[in-house]
RNA sequence: UGGGCUAUCGCCAAGCGGUAAGGCACUGGAUUUUGAUUCCAGCAUUCGCAGGUUCGAACCCUGCUAGCCCAGCCA
């Protein structure tokens, strides 16, 4: 009744007409009632939403804050589980659809195949791609191949392939273009006819001159006033190729004197005497990128054409042509932030070098995030897609941690892939009270967390291969391998104790001998013993030789990604070849792509250029994640 | 210097006037035949800064500051 009181006091008040700060915390009270303009009004506790429109209807603000009841956390919940925090592209395509500016959500994704893609392309395509089947609409595949000096149709072959790999599907709607090019000619003709478009003659560095600076407006163009008639003539004459290179262009009238540069009267269509990898030579005109681009949207239906935050200057402009052309159904441009990523570069031309050079093993290496970069390297659609989600949508510019991207790869394969054994830096292991000659196949379950995944046989004999990293001659404390007089599991095996150990002269251990207790089969002591390390091993008979690269961050983003000189700062250890490794005989006859988990190390790769059956080659995707760390100075 | 955009934890990112979601990373602790996984706990008294409006502001207003993008006949 207090509220009631405060609520009354604030009304005779005459000022804003609300009622306030109902604090249940406070009054701990069910429900309020007052009177407003002869209207009675219930309050109830965990109905705040309903009240609240009640209230609105009759000209009211008002705002109801009450302790959080069970039934009010219940319906919170369902409201989260609804809206799993839409980003601000799906809040815009909701309100389009609730205000019926469309029916179907309609999504594209244009590269221009000048190049391949890499993890920030996926992003865009997955973007697109996922919008499309949220909303239960369509998706495009569309070439965005206008400009003929830059393009090739092998890029167009490999960009097919990875939007494939990455899982998009754009069904029957492949798209060029380069198809359109009649109807954006007849575009620029209607535009032309409208008086808003004209032909100049001005050289490429007179436009420049005549465009002005970001601060001063550009000046007229002395060609704009041409007729109608001249512009349709001279346009003509550029199609049919009268005119060299440069010699003219066909400008979009609109304002030189635009605080946005993108307005001064912009080229739309420009001649380029150049063969085009689809149209040949049909064409010797293509249009720019600015005049196009909506174009293709509105002849495919395109609802929402999303695209990098560089554009947004350009959305004037966008929106000029599709008014201009007088689209019934106009396409929206949105515009979202880049992914980028921490320690990894993504540049053309810094790649270009590094192929050149010889750093890395062409457009393809492991290190890269090229699409089939990363597809070589071992990570799956699944794990990119894990990441794009994961990363969000926005408009912030934002570098997203590497870290995130391991996440993602290691929670992808954790479950899928068998466990096996690898030994990358063998040291020989002697089990002294074992029977020479003697072999014992282990049966193995492939994971233990996903017995579906089924088991193996592994043999063990008296001579092993262990990792160096396991064995230490005087270990610091907290160190719980091998060592002399130290008890250790090798996995799924036996218990072993390390009694001796053989070194060259050099000082490098060659050789370590071991007691195994016979009735700790299969890795556990019938009396319950327990011992504190586990460690993996490969029969010195059976295993077999490969060879494994371990991949690091091709740069360091802590030590800084560019030298004073704008090089490349490069990570000295972005690559380790280990070639002597030996891995456990079920790993003979691997495929290119298999992956696997390599026990206590990481998950790994049969490398797709390399690998062999006669010389397997293992890419490390990712390692383990390891709180163990030596203590320096050991 | 003109225009456009952005600013919430180490890194992403929700939040849309009712009292700071979530994930990654990190830190404890439990379980463990992977120093992994799993589990449980911790991790922004404060939202670039300063004012203002309001009972109440990360959200609205004003003024700053910082970063990104734009002067291709590239996309």
């Amino acid at each position: 009744m207090e509220s009631v009181a405060r609520a009354a006091l604030f009304l005779n008040a005459g000022y804003w007409r609300q009622i306030y700060a109902i604090y249940t915390f406070y009054l701990n009270v069910s429900s309020v009632s007052c009177m407003i303009d002869n209207e009675l009004f219930f309050f109830y506790a965990g109905s705040v939403f309903e009240k609240t429109g009640a209230a609105e209807q009759n000209g009211f603000r008002i705002s109801v804050v009450q302790k959080k009841t069970a039934r009010y956390e219940e319906e919170e919940h369902q409201m989260e589980n609804e809206n799993v925090s839409k980003n601000f592209i799906e809040q815009i395509i909701d309100k389009d659809i609730e205000e019926g500016h469309c029916e179907e959500v309609r999504t594209r994704f244009p590269p221009e195949p000048n190049g391949c893609l890499h993890i920030g392309h996926a992003k865009s395509v997955l973007l697109n791609y996922g919008l499309a089947q949220k909303y239960n609409g369509k998706f495009n595949l569309r070439f965005d191949d206008t400009n003929p000096t830059k393009e090739k149709s092998e890029f167009v072959e490999a960009i097919i392939e990875d939007i494939k790999w990455l899982g998009a599907d754009w069904e029957d709607r492949l798209f060029f273009a380069s198809d359109y090019f009649d109807q954006m000619y007849d575009a620029a003709v209607k535009l032309i006819k409208k008086g808003k478009a004209y032909v100049s003659d001005l050289s490429a560095e007179e436009i420049r001159e005549y465009r002005g600076t970001l601060t001063e407006p550009g000046k007229q163009d002395p060609f704009s006033n041409r007729s109608v008639e001249e512009n349709l003539k001279l346009f003509e004459e550029m199609k049919e190729g009268r005119y060299a290179d440069g010699e003219k262009v066909l400008r979009a009238k609109i304002d030189m004197t635009s605080s946005n540069i993108n307005m001064r009267d912009p080229v739309i269509y420009r001649v380029a005497h150049m063969t085009h990898h689809r149209t040949g030579d049909k064409w010797c005109i293509y249009p720019m990128y600015d005049f196009a681009h909506p174009i293709e949207d509105a002849i495919e239906g395109i609802t929402h054409s999303i695209c990098t935050l560089e554009f947004e200057d350009h959305r004037p402009l966008y929106d000029w042509v599709v008014r201009e052309l007088e689209y019934e159904q106009p396409p929206k441009q949105i515009e979202f932030a880049k992914l980028y990523l921490t320690s990894v570069v993504t540049g053309k031309r810094y790649i270009k070098r590094l192929v050149e050079d010889g750093t890395v093993d062409g457009w393809d290496d492991p290190r890269l995030v090229s699409i089939s970069a990363l597809r070589r390297r071992g990570f799956t659609p699944e794990s990119i897609r894990m990441f794009v989600e994961l990363c969000g949508v926005a408009k912030a510019n934002s570098s997203v941690d590497y870290a995130m991207l391991e996440y993602c790869i290691r929670e992808d394969l954790k479950l899928k892939k068998p466990r096996m054994m690898a030994v990358l830096d063998p040291v020989k292991v002697i089990i002294d009270n074992y029977p020479k000659g003697k072999t014992e196949y282990l049966d193995v379950v492939n994971n233990l967390e996903n017995e579906s995944l089924g088991s193996r046989k592994i043999p063990f004999t008296r001579e092993l291969y262990i990792d160096r990293e396991d064995f230490m001659e005087e270990p610091p404390k907290k160190y719980f391998r091998m060592f002399p007089g130290n008890e250790v599991r090798l996995m799924n095996a036996y218990f072993v104790t390390c009694n001796s150990f053989v070194k060259d002269e050099s000082g490098k251990v060659t050789e370590i001998h071991c007691t195994y207790d016979p009735v700790s089969y299969g890795g556990n002591s019938p009396d319950g013993r327990k011992v504190k390390g586990t460690i993996q091993w490969v029969s010195a008979e059976h295993g077999i030789p490969a060879e494994v690269r371990l991949y690091e961050n091709i740069v360091d983003e802590e030590k800084g990604v560019y030298n004073e000189d704008g090089s490349l700062n490069l990570n000295p250890n972005s690559l380790t070849v280990c070639r002597n490794c030996i891995v456990e005989s079920n790993l003979a006859g691997v495929k290119a792509y298999e992956s696997f988990q390599f026990v206590r190390q990481g998950f790994f790769c049969a490398d797709a250029k390399d690998s062999t059956p006669e010389h397997p080659v293992f890419n490390r995707i990712v390692s383990l994640k390891s709180s163990f760390k030596l203590p320096l100075g050991n």
